[in-house]
DNA sequence: CTGAAAGCGCTAACAC
DNA sequence: GTGTTAGCGCTTTCAG
C-alpha cells in the first residue's frame, strides 16, 4: 500500500508537509493541500492507523467486554456504544467473556496490548478490571450493568435492589404470599442486589420466609430458567408466583410452564426482569421489570468519552456511580392467586 | 508503561534476546527466558501490540460490519465469529452500517486504516466491499448473509429463494391461494432472492398474480412489518396469508393483527422468515423459515481464517459461495383459510 | 509555510 | 545463544 513517503515523492514535497496537509493541520497553503490530496487519491493512499497510533500514543479504539453477545440486554449496549463512539472517531473492539474469569482476564490483557483508549466492562468477578488499573491506571474504565471492587472506575448500573422490591410489591398487592425467586450466580453484583431487594421486601410485607425460596443458579440463561421453574413446580407446590431475575430466564420459565400445562396467570403468576421487548408478544405477554437500556448505554459512552477526552480531571474526579431506575411493566402474566378469587377471609 | 527496552536494561540483556524470550522463539536459553519473564512481570510489562503490528505488518485483528447489532440474526454471527477468531488470537472490530451506504464505506475505510487482517461484511449495496478490493486486494473479505458484486470475495448466505418457495408451498398445501409478501429494500440481494422465490412458486402453483401482492419496504424492521401488515389488511381483504420476509418484521405483524383483533391463524395465516427463536413463545407460536445461523457463522469464521492464514492460495483459489439451506418450522400461526373449512367445491 | 530529522516500540536480519 | 542495528509509517519538534 502507498505510504506517506510515496505521496511525498509524488508531489515533491517533504514528509512533514504531506502529513500536515492530510491531517488538516492549519499551516498549509490551500493549493499545496489540494495537490497533496490529489496525489494521495491517485495513489490510493490510506493512512496507516497503526503507525499513527504508535506515534501519537493514542489508538482511537476502545474495548467492550460483555458476558453475552446474543442477549438483548447487552447487544443494546454494544449497538449504542458503537454508534456514539464511532461518531467521535473511535473504533470498537468487542468481545465476550461468557462470565468466565479466565477469559475476562485474557480479554482485558489483550485490550491493553491493543492500547485501547478506554474500556467498557461488564465484570464477572469481584475484582473486575483491577488488572487494568494496575497495568495502567490512566486507561479509563466504565463498568456496565454490574459493579466490581476495582478502584477508580465509573459504573452505570440498574437499580436492581429496588426493582426486585417492586416486583414483590406488585405480587403482594395482587394477594400473593408465597413467591419464589429464580436468581443467578451469587458472585454477580446484580444477583446480590436483586436477592437483597427480594428478601427485604418479603420481610417488609411479612411474607413467610420458608414460603419464599430463592434458587441460585449457574447462569442467567434460558436453560436455568426452565430448570429452576420445574424445580419450583415440583418442590414448592405452595408457591403462587415466580419472580425470574434474568434476562433470558423468563423464556425458559414460559417453556417449563407450557410443558407442565400450568396455566399462567391462572395457576401461577410469572414476573420477568430485564426481559426483551419481544416478551410483549409472548403467550401470555409477560409482566416484567425493565431498565432504560438506551439511556444507560448512552450514559456509558458519554462517561467514557469524557474520561478519554479530559484525562486531566480523570485523576482528580471521583468515580461516578450512575444507578438507573427501571419500571414495572404490568402485562398479562400476573393475576391474583387462585385462593384469592374469593374475599380474603374465606379460606381455601 | 514499561517497554522492551526497560526489560532489557533490567535484565542486562539485549533487546533482541528479550523480544525472542517473550515471544516464544526457540533460540533462547531456558534460564534466560525465565529471567526475562520474571523481569517483565515485575515491571508490569505489556507488549505494545501497535508496534508489533506495525513492524510485522499484521495486526491480528479483523473487522466485522453488520447492518444491525440488535438483531438476533446478526448478533449470532458476531458472537460466533468473535469466539472462533479469539481462539486463534484475533481481535474483532465490530461496527454497524445501519444499511447506509455512506456509513458502510466509511467503516470499510476505517477498517483498512486499522490494517485489519480480514473483514466479515454484510453488504448493503451492490458494490459491497469493492472499495477494499481496490485499496488492497490481499485483504480477504467474506460476505455474510448477503451478496454483492465485489470480486474475489467469499460469501456465506442462506438459500433465500428456496426458503421463500417453501413458505409458499406450505401455504398452498393448506389451501391458500391469495398470499401477500412483505419484503424489504429491493437493493438487498436477500430481498431479490426471496421475491424471486415467491414469484416463481406462485406461478408454479398457479396462484392469481393480482391476489398475491409483494410490498417492498424501506427496511426489515418491526415498524415496517407492522405498517405493511396494516396496509394488507386494509387494501387486500382477499388475502388469507401473509409471508413476512424479515427477521424483525414478524413482531410488527403480530402487533398489527392484535391491534386489529384479527385472529391468527383463524382469520389469517402468518409466516415469518429468519425470526428469532423467541417466536416459539409468541402468541401464537410463529411458523417460520429458519436458517442454520450457527453453522453459517462458523463457516464464515473458518473461511476468513483460512484466507488469512494461507494467503498463498488466496490469489489462486476461486471465491467460495456457500449457500445454506434452512428449514420450515411449522408452528401454530398457519392453518387452512376459512373458506377451506368446507370441501373445496363449496364456494365462499 | 515547508523540510529535515528524531523516534514511538517492536521484530528480524545479521553478526559474533 | 545473544547483541546490534535497521527500519515498519507516522507525527512532531526544530530550523529555516
Amino acid at each position: 500500500m502507498a505510504t506517506l513517503k510515496d505521496v511525498a515523492q509524488r508531489t515533491g514535497l517533504g514528509l512533514g508537509t504531506v502529513s500536515r496537509a492530510l491531517s488538516g493541520h492549519p499551516n498549509v497553503r490551500p493549493e499545496t493541500r489540494r495537490k497533496v490530496q490529489e496525489a494521495a487519491r491517485e495513489l490510493g493512499y490510506s493512512s496507516n492507523g497503526l503507525a499513527r497510533a504508535l506515534r501519537r500514543n493514542r489508538s482511537y479504539s476502545v474495548g467492550l467486554i460483555l458476558p453475552d453477545l446474543e442477549n438483548e440486554f447487552y447487544t443494546t449496549a454494544a449497538s449504542v456504544v458503537q454508534r456514539l463512539l464511532r461518531d467521535e472517531g473511535y473504533r470498537l473492539l468487542v468481545s465476550c467473556n461468557n462470565n468466565s474469569s479466565e477469559v475476562d482476564a485474557e480479554l482485558l490483557r489483550s485490550l491493553m496490548e491493543s492500547r485501547v483508549d478506554g474500556i467498557v466492562h461488564a465484570p464477572c468477578t469481584p475484582e473486575g478490571a483491577d488488572l487494568v488499573r494496575a497495568a495502567d491506571p490512566r486507561v479509563p474504565v466504565v463498568e456496565y450493568a454490574r459493579r466490581s471492587s476495582a478502584r477508580g472506575v465509573d459504573s452505570v448500573i440498574g437499580d436492581d435492589e429496588r426493582g426486585a422490591a417492586e416486583v414483590v410489591r406488585h405480587l403482594v398487592d395482587l394477594g400473593h404470599r408465597r413467591i419464589a425467586m429464580v436468581a443467578g450466580p451469587p458472585e454477580l453484583s446484580t444477583t446480590a442486589d436483586r436477592v437483597r431487594g427480594f428478601h427485604d421486601a418479603c420481610a417488609r410485607f411479612g411474607l413467610p420466609k420458608r414460603g419464599c425460596p430463592v434458587l441460585h443458579g449457574p447462569s442467567y440463561d434460558a436453560r436455568w430458567g426452565e430448570a429452576a421453574t420445574r424445580q419450583i413446580l415440583d418442590r414448592h407446590p405452595g408457591v403462587t408466583a415466580i419472580f425470574i431475575s434474568g434476562s433470558r430466564g423468563a423464556l425458559g420459565a414460559l417453556k417449563a410452564v407450557r410443558d407442565r400445562h400450568v396455566s399462567v396467570p391462572r395457576d401461577l403468576s410469572l414476573v420477568g426482569f430485564l426481559g426483551p421487548e419481544l416478551l410483549d408478544v409472548a403467550n401470555p405477554p409477560l409482566t416484567r421489570y425493565v431498565l432504560p437500556l438506551e439511556e444507560m448505554s448512552t450514559m456509558t459512552a458519554r462517561l467514557l468519552l469524557d474520561r478519554i477526552q479530559h484525562p486531566r480531571e480523570q485523576a482528580a474526579a471521583e468515580p461516578n456511580v450512575m444507578r438507573f431506575e427501571g419500571k414495572l411493566m404490568v402485562r398479562e402474566s400476573t393475576a391474583p392467586p387462585r385462593e384469592h378469587e374469593l374475599p380474603r377471609s374465606g379460606g381455601s
